[in-house]
DNA sequence: GACCTGCTGCGGTATG
């Protein structure tokens, strides 16, 4: 039998009508193994290869939709990737006469109201919306969800290593717990080419043992170029501009210039050369923070677009699964946080079969160029940063007993400690350590007893309560800014923002008229000329794996035949001053340029072990100045010499580690406000959390236990 | 200089 026969009818009716020729590899593969098992799968295949189809054909033929409740829960990443899944859902429930419905903060109440009158079908869900539901109408919970055959988690590879990830761990084992009997779970994920990366994909649904992979690793081809333009970090080469222009004239393009003030910057900036030389209109800009009526307007027009070309400049709102139909061309600005993030990026071109991939990519300085390099050298090698776990996630644990709390009508610890037991997120902690966040919750008014159970305290109903409950991570205030009641967009409070100061937003260019710091609004009118504007982040830390390999190219003699004239010249440069340093082993040997005043390392390591590094240094008084970007340590005296060697054989015990980081936070309580719910834990576990997001401490004692400082001839 | 993600319930008003 085929893969094709083992359908039921109607959906091999639905094939027909949509005259398929034939089903893609990832389905064959698929259909027999989730009609013939009750496993889960992680389906790995690229974007437009029909993954949605692989899981969903299969499971629509096997599930008994007869039965009360709702039967798959589908759980996505994104607002957007919602919507655009519902319509080929919803188009492929109808042969089955099987309810969707959509679940997220900005769908139809009355859906929602429906659904809990008939609950049934297919439902697609934010892991926020879950949360809120198990927080404020747990009775919903039971009643939608109790009686589920199969979860669906779409994008499931940008789940992994975050604290978004571990909460939608914690919700699935919460869901698992009040179901009747067993579902089954189905994840789709982006191309993983590093094996090492199954298990963490087996353990994320919850079951190793009965999770199996199911991959298409046909390759396809991409046409890289690489194009060095030096310019300053304020604002971009002039020629950068152009030749980019160039690109976008006669093609479909999406630019990702890696912030969202670059974002506004290339879009204004086209636009212009475009209207001066009388080209297409069609330059947009597509982040966070342009307004969602005119992000969903940009999509529906790169969807729609048949003739007409187009360019948007964008971060990574377009990196995942939306599908914004055909584009010629993937521009990358500069080298990209990760390599997974460059391959999704690359992915966006060359949708159609049978098509090839286009990147082209421009560096502004030279160690954007080498890590460019990097990322791309080890995309070629198969090789993907590893994910950051986490033993033992005591924020999430901390925010997971609230809403636990706040879902019951009082709870005995027994009861609540049996909950979390049950939880294999929260696997690696100890039930002590559980009863002392209890407890701390306890003092702190976030818990109370009554009798012998536990409600939500006084301060704790403040958080419960509050909008800001259901997710992992913290936004910062916006203004939001308009038009003559026409959204733009938004921006945070910066000193740029005062009024006649001008700015671009949205790809056009405005000035500020007025400020409302009461409402928090800005109403702006249109300009002829302003500056990009400005956000703030946090920078992401680059992977050790990537510094190592900037080294070996920087120590090789290989020619690429994809890098422009500009960038061999200063690649070439950057070769020549670094064969001063006569480096055998890249694993250890590291150079330190000793001049006449200057003392500098280049480490070549990840951020987290740099990190660690400045900490030594730090406590063995030793002044610097770090840039990450370069990966190096300054040192401000050249006596300092002596000391640089020394953190060779230098160890701290994890007792003094802690020590520090508790001086630290005692001096800077907002240390431990990177993670949202960490802030509320004891000071020890707050340590903790710290020790694992910011730093490496035991890949730094690795790396310097063999590290040999080379200096220069 | 440096990404992104999501959001209840209530009471009010407008609309069919």
């Amino acid at each position: 039998m085929t893969a094709f026969d083992l359908l039921s009818e109607p959906i091999r009716k639905y094939i027909r009508d949509e005259r398929w020729e034939s089903l893609r590899k990832i389905q064959e593969a698929s259909i027999p193994r989730i009609l013939n098992t009750d496993n889960n799968y992680v389906i790995i295949s690229k974007t437009a290869s029909g993954k949605t189809e692989a899981a969903f054909l299969p499971i629509l033929s096997k599930v008994n939709f007869k039965e009360k409740g709702v039967k798959v829960l589908y759980i996505s990443p994104l607002i957007a990737l919602i919507n655009d899944q519902f319509l080929r859902v919803e188009k492929l429930c109808c042969y089955l006469d099987v309810k969707v419905t959509k679940w997220h903060g900005e769908a139809s109440k009355a859906q929602k109201d429906h659904l809990i009158k008939n609950p049934e079908g297919i439902v697609l869900i934010t892991p926020e919306s879950l949360e809120a539901m198990f927080v404020n109408r747990p009775q919903n919970i039971q009643h939608l969800f109790s009686s589920l055959d199969y979860i669906v988690i779409d994008e499931i590879h940008s789940f992994l290593g975050s604290e978004r990830g571990l909460h939608l761990k914690s919700l699935l084992s919460r869901l698992q717990q009040v179901n009747r009997s067993h579902f089954s779970v189905v994840g789709l994920s982006a191309t993983v080419s590093d094996v090492n990366l199954y298990a963490e994909l087996k353990d994320f649904l919850g079951n190793s043992e009965n999770t199996k992979i199911i991959r298409d690793n046909t390759p396809k081809p991409i046409n890289a170029i690489f194009k060095y333009y030096p310019g300053s970090v304020e604002e971009l080469p002039l020629d950068l501009l152009k030749d980019l222009y160039t690109r976008t004239r006669d093609s479909k393009i999406l630019v990702f210039p890696n912030a969202r003030g670059r974002a506004e910057e290339v879009a204004v900036k086209l636009k212009k050369i475009s209207e001066r030389v009388g080209g297409h209109p069609n330059y947009f800009s597509h982040h966070s923070s342009v307004d969602k009526e005119v992000r969903e307007y940009v999509e529906y027009f790169a969807k729609s677009a048949k003739m007409e070309n187009f360019c948007i400049s964008c971060t990574s709102t377009l990196e995942l699964g939306i599908d914004i139909g055909n584009v010629d061309e993937v521009v990358q600005i500069d080298a990209t946080h990760s390599i997974a993030s460059l391959i999704q990026r690359v992915g966006r071109s060359g949708r159609r079969e049978g098509k090839a991939s286009n990147l082209y990519l421009y560096s502004t300085d030279r160690w954007s160029l080498l890590q460019s390099l990097a990322c791309w050298l080890l995309y070629l090698e198969k090789y993907i940063e590893p994910i950051a776990t986490t033993e033992k996630p005591y924020d999430v644990l901390l925010h997971q007993i609230l809403s636990i709390v706040k879902g019951s009508s009082g709870l005995y610890l027994n009861e609540l400690l049996d909950k979390i037991a049950h939880n294999s997120t929260f696997n690696n902690i100890t039930e002590l350590e559980i009863i002392e966040i209890i407890d701390h919750l306890q003092q702190i008014d976030f818990l109370e007893k009554l009798g012998n159970e536990y409600i939500i305290g006084v301060e704790g109903e403040k958080l419960v309560n509050h909008k800001d409950f259901y997710s992992m991570f913290h936004t910062p205030t916006f203004f939001k800014v308009s038009s003559q009641g026409v959204k733009v967009g938004e921006l945070p409070l910066s000193p740029q923002i005062k009024e006649n100061e001008n700015i671009f937003l949205s790809a056009k260019i405005w000035k500020i008229k007025y400020v409302d710091y009461e409402m928090n609004k800005i109403e702006v009118i249109h300009a002829k000329d302003g500056k990009k504007p400005i956000f703030f982040s946090n920078a992401a830390d680059t992977a050790h794996r990537i510094r190592e390999k900037m080294l070996e190219i920087v120590f090789s003699t290989d020619n690429y035949e994809f890098l422009d004239k500009e960038g061999i010249l200063v690649l070439n440069d950057m070769r020549t001053k670094f064969s001063a340093f006569s480096l055998k082993d890249f694993e250890s040997d590291r150079p330190l340029l000793n001049s006449n005043d200057i003392l500098e390392l280049y480490s070549f390591s990840g951020s987290k072990i740099n990190k660690s590094i400045g900490f030594l240094y730090d406590f063995l008084g030793l002044e610097y100045v770090y840039d990450d970007h370069r990966s190096s340590f300054k040192f401000k005296e050249k006596t300092a010499a002596d000391l640089v060697y020394q953190i060779k054989a230098f160890r701290m015990t994890d007792y003094q580690i802690n020590e520090v980081i508790s001086s630290h936070l005692q001096l800077n309580p907002k240390l431990i406000t990177i993670s949202k719910w960490g802030t509320y834990l004891p000071v020890r576990f707050q340590i903790e959390i710290l020790k694992n997001k910011e730093y490496d401490f035991e890949g730094c004692f690795k790396f310097l236990q063999n590290i040999k400082f080379i200096e220069n001839n």
